[in-house]
DNA sequence: TTGTACGCGTTATCAG
DNA sequence: CTGATAACGCGTACAA
């Protein structure tokens, strides 16, 4: 294994100090071209760069933003990842990924992980703000103290430090409302939970949305589940099972659209014919939900411009004095054929 | 912004030496008893760490690797780096991520940021091979002077480094001789590219499988196209257009999963029933496989294992010389519905 | 058992 | 314009 090159090296073979090498690969104008001229060759021919971890520990910085979440396998958060990565990657910052799997809280010994590593900024996207308020906002506030602090949350939760928030209202409102529109009145809610102290409250929000249309709320139309496709297929079975079928809801909403793609399997096998004995909407607006049977009608919540936001307030909080606030960003529902709505389809 | 406790704060407040502070929190047991205690005492005070950058420079390496890949939203790339991540992070190493996009080739930036930031270690997944095999040599071969180096690459690259290699051959063979079996003896293949040159070569192999088996190689049944579901639609449909129907092929086979969803899409769109009309086999065997309709028939490469094994070797490495070899994962065929087997159908 | 002193590679400050 | 030199925080011989 070589050994790169360091600064005493191009110092030395250049024949001058180290000072005057640093002045070069900053394009300092305080040097006289003729020593730039040499220094740069020596830098050229070893291909010189100044080392990170150097750099770093002067600096007392890391050049990096961290970005804690459940997972990356799951596309909401892949795209999280992903619109933070080019966003860092345009400011000169890398990502330094944590997952923390179901474990939602922030652990302490995240914390001091965060801390050790210098990190210029976190982003928390997920579902921490399900723990206990308490417990979070000390955490936030200890971290706070060593940079600036992040999160992607509901819209309804109130922490102490950058909050890009997800529209919950509309989430919730945008589905309920285009199937009330269609001539929807029993409709169900599949995924997730209905508590309050859920994930990301969606269950609870839907409820809402459901009174202020005055629509029924059946306790039997909203069945408790997971975040994936198993969970979709499950809850919908249980429901309708458990429901004399001229009870059972005419339209539903999931969670997300990988619970929304379980449910459409279990309809099939079912024997439905959707969207004509079923409406579905979903959430999230995947990359596949163009590509299901029918498409799929979905919320999109724009988690890449909540990453970008994110990222691009870190990085400027880095330098000024830090703030705590809010910006909302709005749900969208991006309507494909999951309800009939293009055929103009009215139910009664 | 707080400042952080260093060691010597920790040593000042114990009473002590640095040395003795670092001996404490080695957990050197040339300490004696009440000294170490004290340490601890204050150490635990102030919730002191060492700085990472700190220990980086001192040691001269990063704890960290670096995952080169074109794109995370990919979800076989995603794959791969939540495998990398959690295989990295059971050895406490971090994982840095680089996205090259479009871009195949290892740029000679990318290779000097590498060493600049002293990775433990590079895993270069994707199409990195497609790029003229001398300069990819001559990059991987500069690379690999400064840190251990492994590809995920197909199965006839010979790379100078660790090849963890997913098996082409296999993957070409399974699909075709899956449909064979079944009676099928007009293939296609759609998406990806024919040319030798390509990404994965997984056009060329399946060309060989064609042969192989003797069946009939029509360039008509071979579309070049994309990597995702756009590509699909518009590339069965320009090669079912451009084909009497008495001459279209009666299965297809694509590059990969994404593919797969466009020409189902398309297929049906054109009002097949599937499989019965077309049987198509993807590749990936992505999550949403299952959820296609009809399930879909994919091949699966593996990747996460294959990101592990890349992970230890490279971890491996790190202590010991670099060496240069091969380790082969098989792939294997997930049968689903998109066939007919299920059916115990067999086209005449 | 403990402390001193130096190296790791950069940058910044302050003389010259 | 350029060169010493002092941090930055830690690990580690070596000495005591």
């Amino acid at each position: 294994m070589n050994r790169k090159a360091t600064i005493y090296d191009i110092a030395r073979e250049a024949g001058v100090s180290t000072a005057t090498v640093t002045r070069v690969v900053r394009k300092d104008p305080h040097v006289k071209e003729a020593t730039r001229l040499k220094v740069q060759q020596v830098i050229d021919a070893h291909a010189y760069t100044p080392s990170m971890s150097a750099q770093n520990l002067e600096s007392g910085r890391s050049r990096a933003l961290a970005v804690v979440l459940p997972v990356i396998s799951n596309l909401y958060f892949n795209r999280i990842l992903d619109a933070a990565y080019w966003e860092a990657d345009k400011n000169g910052c890398s990502i330094r990924l944590f997952q923390t799997m179901e474990n939602q809280a922030i652990s302490a010994e995240l914390v001091n992980e965060l801390i050790r590593c210098r990190m210029d900024g976190v982003l928390f996207a997920g579902s921490i703000w399900s723990a206990d308020r308490g417990d979070l906002n000390t955490a936030l506030e200890k971290l706070g103290k060593y940079m600036p602090v992040a999160t992607i949350c509901p819209q309804d939760v109130s922490l102490e430090c950058i909050c890009i928030q997800s529209d919950l209202v509309n989430c919730s409102r945008l589905p309920v409302r285009h199937l009330h529109t269609l001539g929807h009145r029993r409709i169900a809610f599949l995924g997730g939970s209905m508590h309050s102290k859920d994930t990301s409250r969606r269950g609870a929000g839907f409820l809402e949305q459901l009174r202020v249309m005055d629509l029924p709320d059946d306790p039997a139309y909203h069945v408790d589940a997971g975040y994936d496709m198993e969970s979709g297929e499950r809850a919908v079975l249980r429901m309708l099972s458990g429901l004399d079928s001229s009870r059972w809801p005419t339209a539903i909403v999931t969670f997300n659209d990988l619970v929304a793609l379980g449910v459409i399997k279990q309809l099939k096998k079912m024997g439905l014919s959707l969207p004509r004995d079923m409406a579905i909407i979903g959430c999230d607006n995947q990359f596949f939900c163009a590509y299901t049977d029918p498409a799929l009608t979905s919320v999109d919540l724009h988690p890449e411009e909540m990453a970008q936001s994110a990222v691009r307030e870190l990085l400027l909080a880095r330098e000024s004095s830090s703030r705590s606030f809010a910006i909302v960003r709005e749900a969208t529902l991006v309507v494909r054929e999951s309800c009939g709505a293009h055929f103009g389809f009215r139910r009664l």
